[in-house]
DNA sequence: CCAGACGTTGTT
DNA sequence: GTCTGG
DNA sequence: CCAGACGTTGTT
DNA sequence: GTCTGG
């Protein structure tokens, strides 16, 4: 699963590898992008620019805004047929950008948190899926869900999902193409050889920290010398 | 027909 | 235990 | 994903 | 909105 990641690079960085322009005035770099909050993606609506949308897929027919906390995923082998994801996926794709995500690996009753990045890619996009609902009082929300596969080698020693993470050259395919099986397609693993991962703090718990600190590593056994 | 759900992950 | 909020 | 709350009435 | 279950 995917239920934390990080957005750390400078907009130059950003706009270069994306192909897109930023109002530099506004850029935060994010280490600990947390379900809930606006965050940055592409959508295949304005590809030309960073929009800031809710982590948490409200669909456009829903009564309360809470489902929206449960839908952060999306699973990638079924999207097309839920009634919660596939106005969607039909329609509504979009790049959510992200220098490294957190998995939490369970060792007995403790989990610790891993950072993963991809070792050729400081930057990348995994696949997004985004909807608008209209609020009571006549506002729209944007929210958005992150598609998930089956765990490539890697992945599988942490845990039993991974984010659906686009190699560069199929990015504007997925947010072009409305054709499920073409979508089903795009959706391939990196290789395990292409990712590393590394332990790190368990400050990164609460989704109230974002500090550089957080995706550093850390021993295990340096830990607990303190 | 109407009512009610609509999802994922992980754990058992 | 389960839901909400970030 | 994890952390933190989980309730009501009435009064300030 | 659209599908499933009764």
């Amino acid at each position: 699963m995917c239920g934390r990641y990080s957005f750390a690079a400078l907009a130059e960085e950003v706009e270069n590898r994306f192909h897109i322009k930023i109002d530099g005035s506004t850029w935060k770099v994010r280490y600990n992008c947390a379900p809930t909050q606006e965050l940055a993606v592409i959508t295949n609506e304005e590809p030309g620019k960073i929009s800031y949308l809710r982590w948490g897929l409200i669909p456009s027919w829903a009564k309360d805004a809470a489902i929206g906390n449960k839908l952060i995923n999306a699973r990638s082998e079924s999207a097309a047929e839920k009634p919660a994801f596939k106005n969607s996926i039909s329609s509504r794709r979009c790049l959510v950008l992200s220098n490294g995500f957190y998995e939490w690996k369970k060792v007995g009753k403790i989990k610790i948190p891993m950072f993963i990045t991809l070792k050729e890619h400081p930057l990348f996009a995994m696949a997004g899926i985004w909807d608008r609902w209209s609020a009571p009082g006549d506002i729209n929300i944007e929210t958005f869900s992150i598609l998930t596969m089956k765990p490539n080698e890697i992945m599988s020693t942490i845990h039993n999902r991974m984010p659906v993470i686009l190699s560069p050259s199929i990015e504007r395919k997925w947010l072009e193409t409305s054709d499920p099986e073409m979508q089903k397609k795009l959706c391939i693993s990196p290789n395990s050889s292409a990712m590393q991962m590394h332990q790190v703090s368990t400050l990164v718990n609460s989704p109230a920290t974002d500090h550089p600190d957080l995706i550093r590593p850390v021993g295990g056994e340096q830990a607990s010398l303190f």
